[in-house]
This record gives structure tokens, C-alpha cells and sequence, in this order.
DNA sequence: ATCGTAATATGATTTCAATCATATGTTGCC
DNA sequence: GGCAACATATGATTGAAATCATATTACGAT
């Protein structure tokens, strides 16, 4: 996220919105204002099925935007609730699109956008890996062990516990290496 | 994909490719050359570990285009390789980057963006629910059943039995619909 | 027409990851 | 220093989906 895109529309466009745990920031069917970036906080985009059940299309962390397809479509079939209470910025939709007359805003728009869609096509195809070991093994390959062993697992949506077994397994076959408690990377 | 962003890019910066079964298109490392669009054929995104073990990063089918990320970096970390033989168009990284003035390739580009993201997203969210029947409700949702139950199995990576399963569960309880053989919907 | 292939559909069995249980190590805090 | 909360780590059990097996049906090619 180097060259952030929104650093290229001006100040005035941006509307800061704060919210508490709950508050819906827009419905499912309202006619959309624009995109959004979370400072602090995180929420959730739902979207509720006929029988009134509701499942969540993503969750919007700090330091992440969403509603960007709501930028190019009249309604956006979501509801955006906040989670955990933090700031908002809004991006007024007319602004966004005037931007994409910037070259420099459209090429910080194009690189943050084509990064985001590689990470997440690797993530597809790795949580597509059945066996836990070779979804392990795929999760080391990819630079996925930063932080703990329980956020990799949230990541390769496994328990922890298979990514113990997983990587005693790759410890023992001398495939990885586990200097210290908690510590574990690929053999060069 | 209604306004193709690259109807914007002159003709002149597409180059036809066209391969065999086997054939790399560019290599893991290779200074990159631009983007490429499949027109025919299925072409694989591959990366390998130090060990020489591959694993697939993406599958890039016809009517899309991979390597976008490229654009915006010196090197690529993955081989492309033709798995089903086809023809490609590739275009010079240095006329996508030119393209971005154009107002209207930059507003295509960031709409067919956006709207790649969104759709992983949910895809990503989709994936992550682990029972088999709760996934295949939220694949029905997500209208993700044109086609083939193979097909829809695949994109929700289960097994077709297990889809089958999932389904006749569903209609038995009244929830889905199966007009006939192979056809199933919400019920309204 | 009929042959072969693929999709649809279900039942039986196996596998493997989740879950449960438990212990130790680590970190921050009053 | 001692306690609480959490991360690390493994073993035992369970459960659910994959796999295997087997029909039936659809569809195109010859």
C-alpha cells in the first residue's frame, strides 16, 4: 500500500464518520455513496438472505477499504456494520470517479488494486489445499507465517492444532527448521 | 466485464501469442513483459520452492486476464504455463501504464478491478465456512450455481457428492427447490 | 440405434482435521 | 512476585467430508 490512491483526492472529499459497535453504515439497497477506508475499528459487509439469515461477505480490517464495486453501481447488496467501534473516512463516489481523470490516482488505483487481486487469488488457491500439511507447506512457501502461529492458522483456516502437527511433522523431516519455541522457517 | 478495459488500448500494443500444452509463456524471475489476456485455452501461474516442489498460484481461464501485477513491477514470481492450448494477447507493460491517462480505460480498469475483488472476497468469506451444508447454502446465495453441481462443487471446493448430499437435504426440507434432474433453486 | 463418456444421484467406508483435554511456557499487570 | 490471559505444544476422541462403489440418466458421436 506504498503509494496510497487517496492520497491523491483532495481533503475535501473526505468525510470522517465515527461509529459504535453495531451501527450499520449503510444498507443493503441504499443508493451508495462511495467507497470506504477503515482507520481504526473493523467491519463486517453482510448480506441477508431471503429467510432473514445473514452470512458475511467480508471483514474490513484497520488500514483496508471497502465498498469499491459501490463506486460503479447504483446499489450495493451489502450492509456494513461495525464491530469494533473506530474511525471511518468516506469517499463521495463522484469524487472517486472524478479522480480517475489523474493519471497518477488511476495508476495508484490500478498497481494497489492488481496487488490485492494477486493476494487474494493466492489465498484462494491455498486454502483450496485439502491435506493441512501441504496447506501448511503452501502457507510457508507463500510468506504466510508472520506473526503468530494462531493468526497463520486463521489465515490457512485450520485449527492451530493442525499447524502444530503440521510443522513437528516438517521439524522432524528436516524440511523446517524450529530455532526457538514459536519460531519456524523454510530450510534454504 | 461489459466495458472491457482493454478496447481501450490501441491495437498496435497487442501482441497475439499463441502456445502449445507445456509451453511457458514467461518465466518465475523474467523481467515482465505486461499483462495477458486468455482468449482460448487455460494457462496456470506457478511458483516453486527451494525444494523444486510447484504449486499452482493461479488458474487463469479463457475471457480473463492474469499477470496484471506485473504492470506495476520489475519481476513476477511465477512461471506461466499453458495447460490447455489457446491463444493469448499480451499488452506491452508500458502501453498499459500509458493507457491510464486515458480517463476511460483508467474508470474500466477500476471498475473490472473492484469488481474482481469483491467477487474473490466473497469467494474467500465462501471457502472459509467449514460445514459442507452451510457452504453450499451460502453458494446458492451468492448465485454461485449456473452450471454444472461439478462445476459449482469445484467452486466451492467440495466434493460433487458432497453437494448432492447438501442439495437433497435442503429440498427435503422444504428450503430448495428441484424442478427437475440437475436443476435446483432457492425457494422465493 | 448403440456406444462411450460425463453428469446425476446415493449408499458404504475411510480418512483426516476438528474438537476436547491437558500441560507448559510466556507476557503483562497490579 | 504472583496471578491472569494467552501462546505453544501434544495426545485422545469424534465427526464430518472425502473417497470408493454403483446405478441411472443424458448427450454426442459414429
Amino acid at each position: 500500500m506504498l503509494p496510497n490512491p487517496y492520497d491523491h483526492i483532495p481533503s475535501s472529499a473526505l468525510r470522517p464518520i465515527s461509529g459504535a459497535v453495531g451501527d450499520t453504515v449503510f444498507h443493503q439497497g441504499d443508493p451508495t455513496h462511495g467507497l470506504y477506508v477503515v482507520q481504526t475499528g473493523r467491519v463486517h459487509l453482510e448480506r441477508v438472505d431471503p429467510d432473514g439469515e445473514r452470512f458475511i461477505i467480508h471483514r474490513a480490517q484497520a488500514g483496508t477499504s471497502f465498498a469499491e464495486a459501490s463506486v460503479f453501481s447504483e446499489v450495493y447488496h451489502c450492509d456494513a456494520v461495525i464491530v469494533e467501534a473506530g474511525a471511518l473516512i468516506r469517499i463521495d463516489k463522484a469524487s472517486v470517479l472524478a479522480a480517475f481523470a489523474d493519471p497518477a490516482f488511476a495508476r495508484a488505483y490500478g498497481r494497489q488494486a492488481a496487488q490485492q487481486i494477486q493476494a487474494q487469488r493466492q489465498m484462494l488457491e491455498i486454502v483450496g489445499i485439502r491435506r493441512a500439511e501441504d496447506r501448511v507447506m503452501a502457507g510457508l512457501i507463500a510468506g504466510l507465517l508472520e506473526g503468530s502461529i494462531v493468526e497463520f492458522a486463521a489465515r490457512l483456516q485450520l485449527s492451530h492444532e493442525a499447524i502444530y502437527r503440521a510443522l513437528r511433522k516438517f521439524v522432524q523431516d528436516g524440511r523446517v527448521m524450529n530455532p526457538s519455541r514459536g519460531i519456524y522457517h523454510l530450510h534454504p
